[in-house]
Parts: structure tokens; sequence; C-alpha cells
DNA sequence: AAGTATGATTCGAC
DNA sequence: GTCGAATCATACTT
């Protein structure tokens, strides 16, 4: 085993010395002046230098006992020494003060870097880890890492985005969002602060450890870079866990956010009072505009977005099951009538929402007798409506009476047992019929056969 | 706990 | 982009 490695390193030195011999001969940086070998010719100079080298490896095949026995002989007896009766002070001292020693230490740096070089010299310079490269990028787009300012808003923003559309009243659940990414943010800086701090400690450390022992043992400057280089992957290691661990608690609180989002919240009784008047008020044709999503969006506290969600989960559970919402539809039909008749009465204009997508609103129609229809309806007490008299402006009432006709008498879930009319304004194919088709209303024999297929909004 | 209501999301068609 | 339709996930009711 050991003669093994002896062999080894015999063969690297014997390497070595075949390209070191013209740098050992032609004063190598680390090498003591020339001069300063003999103080005489070169010819002792090399003489010692060659014995000194053959004497290293020859050392290599010994035992540690027998080198240390074979260096004392050789530097011990110096008669400057103070002959102490420990043997190792007195031969490192000989060691440092010896005159070859610099030349010695150049010569076992060199030896030692093209050793360790040919060792792990493939793996030294390692590309940038591209899992550290995917963390570092999702710091940075989380608002984590980088720049302080905004980093937690534009990380808030993007969550909203991805849920489409801001909720109103989900600024808490965003300052939350903010603050619990800023605490990450902080503890992750905070962390990477200690990380670094310790690392430089442990560098500088290291460093003046091998500066101090590159007296007493060859040392090369490469050495030292490449420790700290050791070093320095070994912090960020570390550092990648702390990333790791940073991203994954982002994700977490991202996913919590999200879901909280998800968290479904019924709207206020206020606001589906609204949506539900317009709708049953717009039942001919319930696409509002995207004018009024707004402003509908406006009056209920909420977003377009969900304007455009109660809308359309409306329409269509509406129409799968109009039977369901009949008590409903009666309601708010009867309540914007109400409005209306008032409003009509009093000649102000009704509070409705301005609706330019209402099809077709403007044109003329007739009504059967109201007073036939309402009957026990609060509010109707037998008004009478003519065309004439009707403006384009109540035609959302018109639309909530006609529905209010048409659902008390043919749509309950088999309570009707004379059925008149066909849905308002859903034609046979499931579609929003045209509401201002006369023939719907005023000719009952026509029935649900009627097909006006104008969706269109 | 089970059933229902309801807001949100997804998917395909247009 | 909007729409209908199906579906999910939760809130609410029974």
């Amino acid at each position: 085993m050991m003669d093994e490695q002896g062999r080894l390193l015999q063969s690297h030195i014997g390497v070595g010395m075949g390209a070191l011999s013209g740098a050992v001969g032609m004063g190598h940086p680390h090498m003591g002046p020339p001069d300063g070998v003999d103080g005489g010719g070169g010819g002792g100079g090399k003489q010692d230098i060659g014995d000194i080298l053959q004497q290293i490896m020859t050392i290599t095949d010994q035992s540690l006992d027998e080198a240390q026995a074979r260096w004392c002989s050789i530097y011990q007896p110096r008669s400057d020494d103070d002959g102490l009766s420990r043997p190792a002070r007195p031969r490192k001292h000989a060691l440092n003060c010896h005159r070859m020693k610099p030349a010695l230490f150049s010569v076992l740096c060199e030896i030692k870097e093209k050793t360790v070089l040919s060792i792990r010299g493939a793996q030294d310079d390692d590309p940038p880890d591209p899992q550290l490269m995917r963390l570092d990028n999702m710091l940075l787009a989380e608002g984590v890492a980088g720049p302080e300012k905004g980093g937690g808003s534009a990380a808030a923003a993007a969550a909203a985005a991805v849920a489409g559309g801001a909720n109103a009243d989900n600024s808490a659940e965003h300052s939350d969002y903010r603050a619990k990414l800023a605490q990450i943010r902080q503890i992750y800086h905070t962390e990477l602060e200690k990380y670094e701090q310790a690392c430089n400690e442990f560098t500088t450390h290291v460093m003046n450890l091998l500066r101090e022992q590159s007296r007493t043992r060859p040392i090369s400057p490469k050495e030292i870079e490449r420790m700290v280089g050791i070093i320095h992957r070994k912090f960020s290691s570390i550092q990648m866990q702390l990333k790791q661990s940073t991203c994954e608690a982002v994700m977490i609180l991202r996913s919590r956010f999200l879901d909280a989002r998800r968290k479904r919240r019924n709207f206020s009784k206020q606001a589906t009072e609204i949506l539900n008047e317009y709708f049953y008020s717009h039942l001919s044709n319930p696409y509002p505009s995207e004018e009024a999503k707004e402003e509908l969006a406006k009056k209920c506290g909420i977003t377009v977005s969900q304007v455009s969600n109660w809308f359309g989960n409306k329409r269509i559970r509406y129409k799968k099951n109009i039977g369901k919402f009949q008590e409903e539809a009666n309601i708010y039909a009867a309540r914007t009538a109400v409005s209306a008749t008032s409003s009509v009465h009093h000649g102000s204009q009704a509070n409705s929402p301005n609706t330019p997508t209402s099809a077709g609103s403007s044109g003329s129609f007739s009504m059967p007798n109201p007073s036939d229809m309402f009957l026990g309806i609060p509010g109707m007490n037998g008004d009478s409506y003519s065309s004439s008299g009707v403006t384009p402006n109540i035609q959302s009432q018109v639309d909530s009476l006609r529905h209010v006709m048409s659902q008390s008498s043919a749509y309950g879930d088999g309570m009707a047992a004379n059925q008149l009319y066909s849905p308002p304004a859903m034609s046979a194919n499931g579609g929003w019929q045209d509401a201002t088709t006369p023939s719907s209303v005023t000719s009952p024999t026509e029935g649900p056969g009627s097909v006006h297929s104008d969706t269109s909004n």
C-alpha cells in the first residue's frame, strides 16, 4: 500500500522533475537568489540541489521514521543549533533556516500543483449549475432576490394576474401575501448575509492559516486559491439549500394565496340583487355589454370578470332549470315592474342600468292585458301598458313583465295546468330568443317552436 | 354528513 | 376575445 503510493508519488515527481528542471535552473521566482546557494560556484549549488532532490525521491520509498532520521542526519548537525534534546524542533528549525528552503518549497509547490491538478483538474471549473440558475431566476421573479423595492408587490400583482382580474375585496389577501413574502425575503437575506459572512470569515481564517503554514510547508498560491474555491463551493451549496427552501416557501405561500383566491365567497346580498335585477329585467337578452358590466361591477363592488362569470353561470343555470328560478324570477320581475310602473307614472327615469345591448328594445310590441296577468302580485294593480306609451328605456321592465306573465302561467314544475306561453326569451333550441318578437308573446299558439336566434350581444 | 347553491375555472367552438 | 357547457371547490342549508 505505502509502497504503491510511494511509487506513484515518485513517478509524479519524476515527471515533475523533468518539467521543472528548466525552472529550477533558471531561477524560479520562488527560489532564493541563485548565487546564495553556495556562495561559491554554480557547480556546488547544482550538486546541492541534485543531492537534495535525490534524497527527496528516495525518501518516498522510506518509512516515516527512516525519512525523519535521514532528514535529521542531513540537517541536524548544524553548528548554530541549540542542541535541544527534543529532536523535532531543531529539525524543523533547521529546515526552516536552510538556505535551500525557498527553492525546495518552490519545487514542491510545483510538484503539488501538478499532482493535484492531474488528480482533480478535470472537475475544477464546473459550469454554472442549471438548478441554481433556476432557483435564482425564480427568486428574482418572485421578488425575493434582487432589489428590495417593489419585489413583493410585483409578485403579488403577478399572482393576481394569474388568477385573472383583481378582486376588489382581496386587497387584504394581497397585503397578507406581501407581508408573508416580505417575511420570507427578510429571512432569506438575513440567512444569506450570515452565510456570506461566515464564508468570508472562514475563508480569511483558512487563508491566514495557510499563509501561516506556508512558512513551514510548501503551499503554493494556487493551492490557497483552490482551497478558497473549495470553501466557496461548500458555502454556495449551503446557499443553494437556502435558496431551495426559500423557493419552496414561496411556492407554498403562492399556492396558498392562489387557493385562497379560488376560495369561493358569496357576493353580498345587495350585489346578488343588483345582478338578478339586471338579469331578469333583461331576460330576453341577458348579455350585458362591456359598459353595462362595468356599471354592474361598480354597483356590486365586484370585478367585471366576476360579473361575466355571474351572468355566464346564471344563464346556463337558468336555462337548465327554469322552474327552479321561477320564484326568484317572479320576485325580481315584479320588483322591476313595480319600479317601472312608478317611474312611468311619475314620469321619472327608470333606475335600471342603461342597456345598449338590450336587443331591439326600441321595437314596438303589444302586450296582452296585464291586468289579467298580474293579479295577486303586489303593486300590479291593473295598470295597463300600451305599446305607444312604452319608451325604449323601459324595455327592461317590459321584459320583466313578460317574464312574470310567462312564469306565472307556463313554467312551473308542472304547477301550471294551462300552458299558455313559451319561455319569454328562449328559443326552442336553447338559445336566447329575441324578445322583441311580438309573436312569442302575443301568439300563444305559436309556442316554443318560434325560433329567433338572435343571441348576439 | 349529505345535499344544494354558487363563484371560479377549464375547454372547445366561434 | 366571448360564449356555453362541464366541472371544481367551497359556502351554505338541511
